[in-house]
Formats: structure tokens, sequence, C-alpha cells
DNA sequence: CTAGGATCCTGTCAGC
DNA sequence: TGCTGACAGGATCCTA
């Protein structure tokens, strides 16, 4: 197939790279230059499953603000009400001008495939909003993400919102030991990875925190020592804000240069499907194993 | 209450 | 070559 930088790409398979923190964040700041104060012409449902509300309630509003909480996406409109946006493992949201094609604005993010790359609707797309000068589309191969439509004096109560905890840039020693103290009999990553305890560390953020730490993911939250808990939020706050940095995964750090798909995992992994592969802190072999029923990976020589 | 397994869904890939 | 089944995973629901 044809790219829109006039290269051929070649079909690049990504497991396992789900949108998390760093993916919504990057996206909330894209978004933030592309869409803010246009208005909502059209909304095209394509998937029931994929799209929760009353949809008329959100037509001819103006985007006034766009927030995150943990993987969350929010989108604020003038009349009081909101866009929830939840991607989970394969969504996707993807800007693109108002016939669908890419253009200079185009921009993309979240679970990184060839739909960053063609023109919109795709085969996945299951939402699309119809802007002034633009389309927003909201894609997702699995169906397991979705948009939701409510009061946003009403954020606050839904029901993932409401239970979910602090993320780790305002989550401190105190709180973070109990919490694992809370959890002590399960494993640590199993307890980093759900939303209730922390916001935002998904599979692959949780790997890279467990390698910065030196922690093993099997452990036992009530086993972590102090330092270990110390460096093991260290590490949830640094992978996170270095994969922000480099763009998380979206449409830039999707095509290199030449043209051709890279792995946007490149810019910070040090684990995360890096199996087989030397260990850049030990030269051990890293490993790939089932833990709190994902694919986790680590270090078996510095991962203690 | 907690811990852990099943579930949803589509696409990929190994094995025949 | 084409089919089949295993596997991937965020968050929720269910069970013990």
């Amino acid at each position: 197939m044809s790219g829109p930088l006039g290269s051929r790409h070649f079909l690049w398979y990504n497991k396992g790279n789900m949108p998390e923190l760093p993916e919504v964040e990057t996206i909330r700041r894209g978004l933030k230059d592309l869409i803010l104060n246009k208005k909502i012409i059209q909304v095209e449902i394509l998937e029931l499953k994929s799209f929760n509300g009353e949809k008329d309630v959100i037509l001819s509003t103006k985007i006034v603000q766009i927030r995150r909480k943990g993987k969350a996406l929010l989108i604020d409109l003038d009349n009081g009400y909101s866009l929830m946006i939840h991607l989970r493992m394969t969504g996707q949201i993807i800007y693109r001008a108002s016939n669908g094609e890419i253009d200079k604005d185009a921009f993309a993010g979240g679970h990184p495939n060839q739909d960053f790359l063609i023109n919109m609707p795709s085969k996945h797309t299951r939402v699309i909003f119809w802007l002034e000068g633009g389309g927003l589309f909201f894609n997702d191969q699995r169906k397991f993400g979705f948009v939701k439509v409510l009061k946003t004096e009403e954020i606050e109560k839904e029901d993932f919102i409401k239970k979910l905890g602090k993320e780790p840039w305002s989550l401190n020693f105190d709180e973070f030991k109990k919490i694992l103290k809370k959890h002590e009999k399960a494993n640590i990553k199993a307890v980093i990875l759900d939303q209730h305890n922390v916001a935002g560390v998904g599979n692959i953020y949780a790997d890279e925190a467990l390698f910065y730490a030196k922690v093993n993911p099997d452990r036992l939250a009530g086993s972590l020592n102090d330092t270990e808990i110390k460096e093991l939020i260290e590490g949830m706050r640094s992978v996170m804000e270095k994969s922000i940095e480099s763009g998380g995964s979206t449409m830039a750090t999707y095509v290199k240069a030449d043209g051709s798909l890279g792995n946007y995992l490149d810019n910070f992994a040090q684990v995360f499907q890096r199996q087989g592969q030397k260990c850049f802190r030990c030269g051990a072999i890293i490993e790939k194993k089932r833990t709190a029923g994902r694919g986790t990976h680590f270090c078996p020589r510095c991962q203690k």
C-alpha cells in the first residue's frame, strides 16, 4: 500500500501496544491544537456498542476543554455536557481533514497500526465526530473501548472515574505503602495495574517501572522494602514521563524518517517485548512469562 | 472484604 | 494453501 509520505509501507503487527496514560496524554496535547473551540456538526455512530448516551445532546456544541484522568480522555462541551473516551486496548483517536483524507493537520494516537496512515473512515471506525474543518475518528478494532456522553458535573460520579486511584505523581510514599499493605498477598504487578490503586499504569509501564525498581513482577506486594517502594513510585513516574516526552504511540513516532514503520517502544522500552535480548543494565537475557494474567517481561538477574 | 479467573472482541500466527 | 485453535489484553463481573 502507499502511505501519506508517498512511500511504501510494510505491514507490521503491533502486539500489545495498548494505549496507557502517556498515549492518552499525548492525544490530549495533540487534540488541543486541533479541535479546541471547534463545533461538533454531526455525529455518526457506526457501532452501537462503542457509543453510550444521547448523541443529539452534543450536536451544535463547541469543544471548550480537553482533559485526562488516568487513561480516560475527557472532552468538555459548552452546554454542560462532556465526552468521556476510553481507548482500552485497541482504541485510536484520529484527526483528519473533513473528507477523511490525510493532510498536514492529520494526527493519530493510540493503538498504533495501519489505520494511522490510511484515509478515514476505516473498517475499525466506530464513531465519527464531524467538526468544523475536520473529522475526529474513534477507531477500535476489538470494540472494548467506548465513547460516553455525560454531564460534565457528573464525571466525578461516573463509576470508573469515581473509583480511580491517584496518578503516580500525586501518590506519596505513605499512601502507596498503605495500598501495598492492603493488597499484600497479591502480585506487585497486579497491584499497580489495578486502576483503583494507581491511575494510568498499564501492562507496558508496569513492566518498565518494575524493571526500574529492580523488583520481580511475581513478588507479593507486602514483600517490598521501603527502598523498593520508593523506587517503584519513581519508576512509574519516570517511565511514563519519558514516554510522554517521546510522543507516546502517535503517527509521528510510528512513521520513521524513511517512511517505513517503526516501533514507538524503541524510544524507551528496557524490557517490554525485549524477551531474548540482552538486559541494558546487566547483560542477562530478558525473559517473558505470565504474571497477573498478563504477558510480563523482566530481567531474571537484576529484578529480585 | 480480597484474589484470581472468565469474559468481551478481532486479528495474527503456529500447526496441521 | 486453507482451516482451526490458541493467544493477546483493560476493566468488569463472578466465584470462593
